[in-house]
DNA sequence: TTTTGAGTTGTTCGA
DNA sequence: GTCGAACAACTCAAA
């Protein structure tokens, strides 16, 4: 008698290395690595940039599966009706996944180990994408924390992550009963990739998704990058960041790996980066835990106001500005530029997306729930935590919070982090021969300097759309309608 | 229970 | 150009 099949179900974390869920299930006979592209309403639809990364990352995963031996299965429709049905065709005797925690995720989850279990298969799940689960990390009095420093504080705290695991030297493959066989899919099947038009061309050049594109994204920031970065992850027109983020948000590098990587080459010298620059970058891994304690405590975060008192805001409404802050016409370079790196590869630099988020929230009063749905079209690194907990962070709404007063001016924002207009220049060619005095507000430059550009206001690059100081003004009243009393 | 120190990322004004 | 102060209280987390 042969061994049931253990069934590997997954969902964000699209990799083979550092994977316990993957360990778990090959220790148990014969190997059903599946992954289902989930249709149910029930649960937030991928936006279109994230689609195309999910469609190239699983390829990559597949082809991983297959060249040690195992095989993807690909399947589309609703989990819950899904799994129950394979476990019980293919006599699957035990089913693994890897935790998620938006709350639909974690409500299907649940159901779904209730009724595994008692169809009779064993059902494990775990740790792979957080260096803490949220509910690890509790204030003395045993609640959720609404500020950072102490978060972390108390994260760093629990001591160094535990070591990742490495990836199987082989995998095993199941037979599937023919009915399953039949229905199963091809990436392509998916058709996740945009065709008419293809507007992916600058997100293929931009990105390699998938597990082996990851290791060598952190391989080569740990060489080079991370040197200055304390400094350095404030200037987009540097690329000094580490750009992780779509591989993190698909699971196909872990936070465990980043961190005992960057740990190992600080502690061999082969780092060029300081140890400040490393704790810097260890802080940023570190909020996006705390973006994901803040998630599973407040599961409506990408709908509903962390602060309650927001309820009362009024925001404008006003669609033309919105399409033009949509497609970078605001007549704001280096918001503009911002969002035309977004559309045009999937990211935004960190510093740019608070510019352009508070341009859209304060300068233009409008709600912040319309930018993070914007963003979680737009973006490849979409993720349910950090999206939404930083959308509400600009706002004023969300967890330790700006305060209200703070409004990202674009002009000095722009002058400060993109001096030379470097950034600017690459998403914004109209204004490229204007001179780096006026890069960032080309309404001020004198009739010769814009001739000298080849550039005529509002035929070739738009004039502001709204003046900085009404936009202060109006936000600043707004704002103050909402304090006590 | 009360107190205390602190809190990612700012802007503007006037000296 | 540079610097400090004002902005406006508020809430969190721990002692």
């Amino acid at each position: 008698m042969t061994a049931r099949p253990a069934l590997l179900w997954f969902r964000d974390d699209l990799r083979l290395s550092d994977n316990p869920a993957l360990r778990a299930a090959i220790e148990h006979g014969p190997l059903i690595c599946l992954y289902i592209f989930d249709m149910s309403a029930d649960r937030r639809p991928l936006g279109a940039a994230a689609s195309w990364w999910l469609s190239r990352s699983l390829t990559a995963l597949s082809e991983a599966i297959s060249a040690k031996g195992g095989e993807l299965l690909i399947l589309r429709g609703d989990p819950a009706e899904l799994l129950p049905r394979i476990a019980h065709e293919a006599d699957v005797g035990r089913v693994a996944w890897n935790r998620r925690y938006e709350g639909a995720a974690i409500e299907l989850d649940k159901a779904l180990k209730t009724m595994l279990s008692e169809a009779g298969v064993a059902v494990e799940s775990f740790n792979a994408n957080l260096l803490n689960e949220p509910w690890q990390i509790a204030t003395k009095a045993d609640g959720p924390f609404k500020v950072f420093t102490p978060y972390w504080r108390a994260a760093r705290e629990r001591g160094e992550p535990s070591a990742p695991l490495p990836a199987p030297r082989k995998l095993s493959k199941a037979s599937l009963p023919a009915a399953l066989r039949k229905q199963a899919l091809t990436v392509a099947d998916l058709a996740l990739e945009p065709t008419a038009p293809d507007w992916a061309s600058g997100l293929r050049e931009a990105w390699t998704p998938g597990e082996d594109g990851a290791q060598e994204r952190l391989g080569a920031f740990l060489d080079e990058t991370i040197a200055g970065y304390r400094e350095g992850r404030d200037r987009p027109d540097k690329l000094s960041t580490s750009r992780l983020s779509p591989h993190l948000r698909f699971g196909e590098i872990s936070p465990r790996q980043i961190w005992h990587a960057t740990q190992a080459a600080l502690e061999t010298g082969k780092m060029l980066g300081s140890a400040g620059d490393a704790e810097k970058f260890f802080s940023e891994i570190g909020w996006r835990e705390f973006s994901y304690h803040l998630l599973f405590h407040n599961p409506d975060l990408a709908t509903a106001n962390f602060n309650r008192r927001f309820d009362a805001m009024s925001w404008e409404k006003d669609e033309i500005a919105l399409a033009a802050w949509q497609k970078g016409r605001t007549g704001y370079p280096i918001v503009d530029a911002g969002m035309r790196q977004l559309w045009q590869t999937g990211w935004m630099h960190n510093r740019v997306r608070m510019i352009a988020a508070s341009f859209l929230i304060k300068h233009l009063l409008t709600d912040w729930r319309v930018g993070e749905a914007w963003f979680w079209d737009t973006l490849v690194d979409a993720d349910p935590a950090n999206n939404p907990a930083s959308w509400q962070w600009v706002a004023g709404s969300g967890a330790d919070a700006a305060p209200y007063f703070r409004i990202f001016n674009p002009v000095t924002h722009g002058e400060k982090f993109d001096p030379k207009g470097v950034y600017v220049r690459r998403f914004v060619p109209e204004l490229v021969g204007l001179d780096d005095k006026f890069i960032h507000r080309p309404w001020d430059a004198p009739a010769s300097a814009l001739k000298q550009a080849g550039i005529v206001l509002d035929r070739d690059y738009p004039k502001p759309i709204i003046a900085l100081d009404f936009g202060r003004r109006r936000a600043l009243d707004a704002f103050a309608t909402l304090r006590s009393e």
